[in-house]
DNA sequence: CTGAATGGTCTATTGATCTAGACAACTGAA
DNA sequence: TTCAGTTGTCTAGATCAATAGACCATTCAG
């Protein structure tokens, strides 16, 4: 039998050890560390079973306390904020809006950025352009409850799109956007998932720390009739947002 | 517009710079950095791309060098040794041994351990037990090509599925293993994804880095009938290994 | 009110990480 | 052969990360 749960940490790998006790500490509320009422066990507590200083769990959970996962109180103790993680569907009719329906209050999309540039070429070879073409793309941002879960790069199949970006913008929908070029409907044909550390745009969009993980799905979305439609790259931090299909 | 490729790295985040360097690297050989020979830019290049020094490029590529995904050769340059990333499928009949097909030579499943123990809460429940019941559990060691690629736990519905486990070490199979208990034809009823950073035991079984990045499925299988076999936690290194659905 | 348990602050020391610069060793093309 | 371009090695200093110990401030149960 091993210790508890506590899962030790690994030195001279290039992660500082406060960031692997962050981490622990995150994957082990979901475990189920804390007590009834939230209540994390004490700093000292804490050292012993990742087997470092106290000094590093108080680096840990500083930084777990302005992601905003703990609260710490002097004389009282270190309580869980924020905890579950919201669960984002994925299968052949997936719409954002509807994807977080009943786990939060609110959702939202936003428009971050659009223009016509050239596509990569996997994404232009798989909405059946010539490698290097330049195509209609839009970044957007999705919130939950006003927390950041998602960042999108969606890539469009011709000219005929270019307005989906202004609608967008304007009824914070893409399906309604699609609808509003004539798109009643679409399917999404496959989905690619990956994982990362997060990049410099994460971690200005979406508020993480560097060093955080990014879900990365990358999916092709056809109309009824199987023609290429849409070609979406999205970015979700792993310790919010996990998928399920 | 921003610099070429090269992502700059972030500074003070607990993460050391030659250890983002090297995910940089990994990442960007994805998107192409090598040229047709599979030749990195030089170590100066890099350096700069990233905005480090080059004894901290150094430091990556020798990481990257001992995982061997590059090879550095004094006057010539550092090669690409491997490269593609491995494409594990997921759909409602993925089968182990069928998902690698045509990607690598060889694939094999491995018993690691196995035994009967109380299964964690969630488990027991999706198995239709009630919590904390003793349930048979197969841990197994995916390869392909004679990299490990897979690292499962596989918990079963029940005390007719206790031979499975002596099944699945003779024949290499878990499909084969379940029809030797009658149990003929699966499917997968859900599957959940996320993703975290390597373990202790990912880091042994795996050959990880301790910091790595793994993709974590859990998944539900149904007997044609719809009742629960089988609950699978399945852990894939990130950077050998992506989900298609 | 008292005291144990808890988080908050400070100082000091050690080792790992990063930068900087100089030069050696090797390769391949001119 | 020569030389530009590359990786390999060494030294030195600056900064960051981690440990250690002491003590303060706050909370809450007895």
């Amino acid at each position: 039998m091993r210790k508890a749960a506590g899962a030790r940490v690994h030195r001279g790998v290039g992660v500082a050890l406060w960031r692997q006790v962050a981490d622990g500490i995150r994957s082990a509320i979901a475990a189920g560390i804390a007590d009834g009422q939230g209540r994390l066990p004490s700093e000292v507590d804490l050292a012993s079973r990742f087997g470092v200083n106290r000094h590093t769990v108080r680096a840990a959970i500083q930084a777990l306390a302005q992601e905003g996962v703990l609260a710490a109180e002097q004389g009282r103790g270190t309580y869980v904020r924020r905890q579950r993680k919201l669960v984002y569907p994925i299968g052949a009719r997936t719409r954002f809006s509807a994807g977080f329906d009943g786990q939060a209050r609110t959702t939202s999309v936003e428009l971050l950025d659009h223009g016509e540039e050239a596509a990569p070429g996997v994404v232009a070879e798989a909405l059946g352009f010539a490698p290097g073409s330049r195509l209609p793309r839009v970044e957007t941002l999705g919130k939950a409850d006003g927390v950041a879960v998602s960042r999108a790069t969606h890539w469009f199949a011709g000219g005929r799109f270019r307005k989906v970006a202004a609608t967008i913008g304007r009824t914070g929908s893409i399906t309604r956007a699609l609808a509003a070029v004539g798109i009643r409907d679409y399917v999404r044909a496959s989905t690619l998932v990956e994982a990362s550390h997060a990049d410099v745009g994460d971690t200005q969009v979406l508020g993480l720390s560097p060093g955080a993980i990014v879900l990365v799905t990358r999916a092709l979305n056809h109309d009824p009739a199987g023609a290429p439609i849409q070609y979406s790259v999205s970015r979700f931090p792993a310790d919010r947002v996990e998928l399920i299909i």
